[in-house]
DNA sequence: GGGGGCATGTAAATCGTTACATGATTTT
DNA sequence: AAAATCATGTAACGATTTACATGCCCCC
């Protein structure tokens, strides 16, 4: 049930149709909470069915902007404050890690090795998003750079636990 | 598609039913990757059907074990080398962090600061496997202890990121 | 007038969760 | 004899992904 309140917060910052809403998710929620087009257009309907956003303009190309109402702003912090968040469950890298005993232990090593040099890859993707917000002060970027340092931290984590890992498969 | 290659791979240690795999992931991958009982019996009829695993044995109460078979385990040492593991792609904690403009200052430090807590608890949840599984010289545990590895390191970066983020928001 | 971007929507397939349904065997 | 455990399966619903389908508007 979270798309439903990414949109929500994501409307806090103003009107936006679908399209916009596209744009915004890949430009600041993809790496916490990614969404398809159809999913989006999907959920936007749901909501103003659910009277939590409503239409509050119509543009040519057949355009909907959609703004938060209170409803809305009221389920955003129900959400926040009262939901208690998921725990990431699944993590397919972890999986193979229980079974690298069917490999050869050099191929486990690479195997390891390798899920460092993802966590840098993927640290120098974030070092990236950083240096774009610069220091916005929208809240979205505000607060967003706490998600960005969680990110960068657990690049590093990453890294340090694979150089462990491989030397404890000697 | 990895509650298949789960499936593969806990039958490496040997033939079992549904039902024993229902307990071989609750005790050992549920943490990486949860499986309910619902899926696990369709995916055995789909692995079956697909020759990855045979019925070795039937039992009373219509008990029927699986057991690998060569196609089944090289299909897992495929995935193991030659599928690029998806990383965790969604995490609500950390989408709520980007709405946390829209409650009070207080509440969200609050919030951040029931993070770290969740991140002591989930860590003393670990140490707990720690100690069941002791120095059992099993493949699972084994290579698991690796898992385990990144998991505490996982719950210290969360709890460190807490701290930290709990100062950021004054 | 053509190309690129704007804009929305639907359909099908897969995966995952929860609940329901059933019954045999073993243990106390 | 009852309770606990073993054991499998189905149905309904919701979330997610991928692909398909359509067409308008603006700039060059």
């Amino acid at each position: 049930m979270s798309l439903r309140h990414a949109v929500l917060g994501l409307l806090t910052e103003g009107p936006a149709s679908g399209y916009d809403l596209l744009k915004l998710f890949d430009a600041s929620l993809s790496n916490v909470w990614p969404a398809t087009q159809s999913q989006l257009y999907g959920e936007l309907s749901k909501l103003a069915d659910a009277g939590l956003i409503t239409v509050s303009a119509e543009g040519p190309r057949g355009r909907k902007e959609y703004a938060l109402n209170d409803e809305g702003l009221a389920e955003l912090r129900r959400w926040i404050l009262e939901v208690e968040p998921a725990r990431p469950l699944r993590n397919d890298m972890l999986l193979r890690v229980f079974f690298l005993a069917q490999v050869d232990p050099e191929q486990a090593r690479s195997y390891i090795r390798d899920q460092a040099a993802i966590g840098r890859k993927y640290q120098e993707h974030l070092e990236g998003i950083r240096e774009r917000i610069g220091s916005d002060t929208d809240n979205l970027s505000t607060y967003g750079r706490l998600a960005l340092e969680w990110g960068l931290r657990f690049t590093r984590t990453q890294q340090e636990w694979a150089e462990w890992a491989e030397e404890q498969i000697r």
